[in-house]
DNA sequence: TTGATTATTTGATATGGATCAATTTTAATA
DNA sequence: TATTAAAATTGATCCATATCAAATAATCAA
């Protein structure tokens, strides 16, 4: 079973040694010979396009890392509205590591491959491991960072710095995990930009075809946007 | 000097140790025998209005731990906009504990009193206490949680909506750290409520007048503001 | 106390992005 | 491959909030 999900056919050796975004991922602070317990303390995970990870008045349980494909995580208020508060990618976590319930609901964008770790298990793995309680503290700051950004955006930027700040924020974070970033490739519809930037759908399609005729960036098909000119862009939204 | 700032007296004990915030903060999970040492740790220090505490270009080199008085921490874009990310109170902590930059400047309002933090420091002492690193990992996703309610209000919510909320989160919060809720005072001038909602002041002193002639609220004075239906105004935003 | 400064409210008008609507393009399915 | 459904684009119009402007109100300094 964890063989056939990430291919690894060494039985010699635990998933997560051969786990290709671990350094990118809380537990790149762990050494080669904790990695087979750390296993243990997880469970692989595969959800399609579209499956709900889980809803924002469950029960919160587990943490959850990205080993492969997207998520998107989103608030729904109670007339419909939807905000999308962001798109997770490999090496990224989210859920909750306390008691409650969860803050955000998750959904799948493609496929996507997980491991989940119950809270007590991590918990307790914790009590255990410094560096690894340390790390988390220092990604979830940084995705506090993150989040404080989006906070600037989505109050003071008018649409068209929001849409080329999404572009090139996709582009930089494919760069991080050393994947192509141009063309950048948009997982996500229309709508989900639209829903992640506080804008409408038509918002986000009118200010990419105002890229596109003034030549900023190259639309290749509706999910793939090559980068003409990266400095204008970061020009606009500075 | 020590004594001077909290009033302490009691030269027999460190000033944690008669800290009235300290059931709020981070450093509430020590034991009675730990807070010399952590006293030791951290230094007071204080500010006035509109004092600068640093500057979102500056290296980062502490963390602070807010016990008297309220701050605000803002990021500037270029052209001189700004946007108020969160306003803090006592028990609140901001700064980073990791090198690099700061995300944003932290301003105090009115009088204000710190305890400082050096990141070595706390992360030395980090490593010691796998209680206070715990306690620290809870609390900065807590606030992971409150700045993913903002990218909510500030994605979805319109301006009436974003008033009301505001003026209910700010109540809680007093009710929280046991402090009269009601009247709630709003030590920030329109201005800055209009930069932390993403709005203009004009708006924001619009739908306050809005409230007041529903009779959902009562405005004591431009700083007092009496709630007098609270299921309304949380029906407003939910 | 008085004048000056800063903060707040209120009014008139403008506008960026929403909404409504139709068309085109792309993807899914039989 | 044809048929349908979903996604994206483009156009026309509207409206919530910004902007500009002026009047009060509160605070500060001399």
């Amino acid at each position: 079973m964890e063989e056939a999900l990430n291919g690894n056919f060494d039985k010699s050796r635990p998933r997560c040694s051969v786990c290709k975004i671990r350094s990118y991922s809380f537990c790149r602070c762990l050494q080669e010979d904790q990695l087979k317990i750390f296993a243990e303390i997880s469970d692989e995970k595969e959800f399609k396009d579209k499956q709900t990870i889980f809803l924002q008045q469950e029960n919160s349980r587990n943490l959850y890392n990205i080993t492969k494909g997207n998520i998107k995580i989103y608030k729904l208020l109670n007339d419909g509205r939807i905000q999308i508060i962001g798109f997770l990618y490999p090496g990224d976590f989210f859920g909750s590591y306390k008691k409650g319930k969860y803050n955000y609901s998750a959904e799948a964008i493609g496929d996507v491959r997980l491991c989940v770790f119950k809270q007590e298990t991590l918990d307790n793995y914790l009590e255990k491991n410094m560096n690894l309680a340390k790390e988390l503290l220092h990604m979830t700051s940084h995705e506090l960072t993150l989040a404080q950004d989006r906070i600037g955006v989505l109050g003071k930027m008018n649409a068209n710095e929001r849409v080329a700040k999404f572009i090139l924020n996709i582009s930089e974070q494919r760069a991080r995990i050393g994947w192509q970033n141009n063309p950048v490739s948009l997982p996500m519809i229309r709508q989900d930009i639209a829903d992640y930037l506080g804008l409408t759908l038509e918002t986000v399609s009118r200010e990419i075809t105002r890229f596109k005729t003034s030549n900023l960036i190259k639309v290749m098909n509706s999910k793939q946007i090559f980068i003409v000119d990266k400095e204008k862009l970061a020009t606009i939204c500075q």
